[in-house]
Parts: structure tokens; C-alpha cells; sequence
DNA sequence: TCCCATTATGTGTATATACACGCATAGGCG
DNA sequence: CGCCTATGCGTGTATATACACATAATGGGA
């Protein structure tokens, strides 16, 4: 084992490169998401509601992929503010999260600083890295697949 | 404003990308590390000391690309486990940390482990994508500059 | 020498993230 | 109907993340 020379491949991990990009794009998006009393998470959320409707905590939880248990925090968060209300479905097993009136009322006030960050990212890093990175992530196609009416 | 439409475009978000990408990549390399006691955020932290040497807290922070606070709570947990060691430097403000024996030992171990994962996850994704998400994480100094002290 | 702006860090709080484990319901099958 | 497995969730615990605020030391002037 070449103790030295192994250590100096680390420098191109992806693991800590997506980190990096993940931490800075969502400090931008969490700092000018600040006034309308959001986080980069708790947008990602309600648009996902919004998208696709009311739908089951693990079913959101695929769509943004992230755990569901992780989910079930994160809806905790947006129904103590009211933005979210979850409550059982035809299947007494499942909890249905959709939006209020108030969530629909705070996205749809958000999106003009949403697409303000968007755009000056997308310059800043180039489009062919925007696709690139929407590609890794699973792709645009995720979210509209199950068709957003 | 055509509210619907508005919504569709969130489909394209950046953040929600490099979260779910940096989520993905993160959950392998925590799964494959296991077995080694490190998740992905240790073993960054530690290939980072090695790879500079022992340095500031903030330093490792900048390194990183990580708020200065939470390399703080991050290195606790390696202290902890005796991976490192965290003392005064020259400079009395300054906590200087560095890799402790048993910290070199359990990076060396576990290197086999990331370059599998490493190489697997770069064929997956194509070396253009990787090349693309290296540069996101380090090259634009915009991204970078908001939270890197 | 003393003061003050700068620098380096820690803490309190809130959120985000996920694994291990346990509970409850749904659905099929004998 | 009664049982068993699969499905959908919540909780306990640990870690990761960062902002606001507070503390301590450095270094250069007045």
C-alpha cells in the first residue's frame, strides 16, 4: 500500500464534491428564502405537494428522495406552521399530507425568489452543469412523470 | 401570474438536485463505510487532515465548504472516538486539530472501501457527470464564497 | 500602556437526515 | 373467520447543518 498516494485520490471523492455543491446551493436558496419564513427543504416540499397533489408520506418521501422517516420531521415542521395537514386516508394505514390554503398562499409567494436564485445559479454554473446535475439527481422526468395536471 | 404553470418549473430546481444527489451519494458511502465506524462526513473530515495536516478548525471548515459551527460538532464526535485530537496552537484562539494514531489507522482501512464505491458510483454516473460535479463543488468561488469563513 | 477592531472559536436552538425497532392495518388463504 | 405476511408509519437515537449570539485572544494604534 502506498500510504501517501492513496490519501491524494480522496481530493476527487464525490461523495464530499456533492456535499459541497449540496451545502452551498442550499445556503443561497435558504438566505433568500429567509423573508417568506422558508427553508431550501420546506420549499422542496410544498412544490412537491403542489405538483402532484395530496399524497401519502412515503409516496412524497420517493419523490424527493429522501427517507421517509425523514419526512415524517420535515412534515411535522410545515404542519406546526400550518402550511401542510396530514390526516388518514381510505387506508387507515397511510397519512395523506396536502397543502393549505396558507402553503399554497407562502409558495406562491416564494416562487418569484425562488426562480430569482434559480436563474443566477444557472448562469453562474453554466446550463450544461444544471442539466448534469438534474440528470444525477434522477432526473426532471421524477417529478413529471406521474403526471403534474 | 399563471399560478400552475409557476409550480411546474420548480421540477427544475437546482437545490432539490444537488439535495437529493448529495442524499443518494451520501447513503452509499455511509452503507459501505459502516462496517469501518465512519458515515461519509467522518471520513471527509479525516482525509482532509490528512491530506493538509493538522490545521484550525476553520481551516478544515473552509476545506470542506462546511459552516465553521458545524466542523465544531463534527469534530466532536471524531474526538470522541479518538480518531482526533484537538489542542491550542501557537495562536491561543486557534484549536489546532490532527489525525491521532488510531485516526490514520481507521482512514488507511477504510480507503479500499471508498475506492470501490468511488469507482462504482463514476462509471454509474459516467466521468463527464463527475468531472461536472467536481467542478460545482470547488470551482465557481461564488458558490463557495457565502458560507466559506 | 491601554483600547479596540479583528480574528478564532464555542453554545443555544432549530432543522435535516437516516437507521433500528416497533405498531397497526390491509389482503390473501386455508 | 383466523392467521400470516406485506405495507405504511412513528419514535428513539445519533449525526449533520447552520444562524444568532457570546467569549476569548491578537495586534495595531492612540
Amino acid at each position: 500500500m502506498a500510504g501517501e498516494s492513496d490519501i491524494l485520490q480522496t481530493t476527487q471523492c464525490l461523495c464530499l464534491a456533492s456535499r459541497r455543491a449540496a451545502r452551498a446551493i442550499t445556503r443561497q436558496f435558504d438566505t433568500a428564502l429567509r423573508p417568506h419564513g422558508l427553508r431550501a427543504t420546506q420549499f422542496s416540499l410544498l412544490s412537491g405537494l403542489a405538483l402532484k397533489g395530496p399524497q401519502s408520506i412515503g409516496a412524497l418521501a420517493s419523490l424527493l428522495g429522501a427517507d421517509r422517516t425523514t419526512l415524517t420531521r420535515n412534515l411535522a415542521v410545515a404542519e406546526a406552521r400550518g402550511l401542510v395537514s396530514v390526516a388518514p386516508g381510505d387506508d387507515a394505514r397511510a397519512r395523506i399530507a396536502r397543502l393549505t390554503a396558507e402553503g399554497r398562499r407562502v409558495l406562491q409567494d416564494a416562487l418569484a425568489t425562488w426562480r430569482a436564485v434559480q436563474a443566477g445559479l444557472t448562469e453562474e454554473m453554466g446550463g450544461e452543469a444544471a442539466d448534469s446535475l438534474r440528470r444525477l439527481s434522477g432526473g426532471p422526468s421524477l417529478l413529471l412523470a406521474a403526471g403534474a395536471s
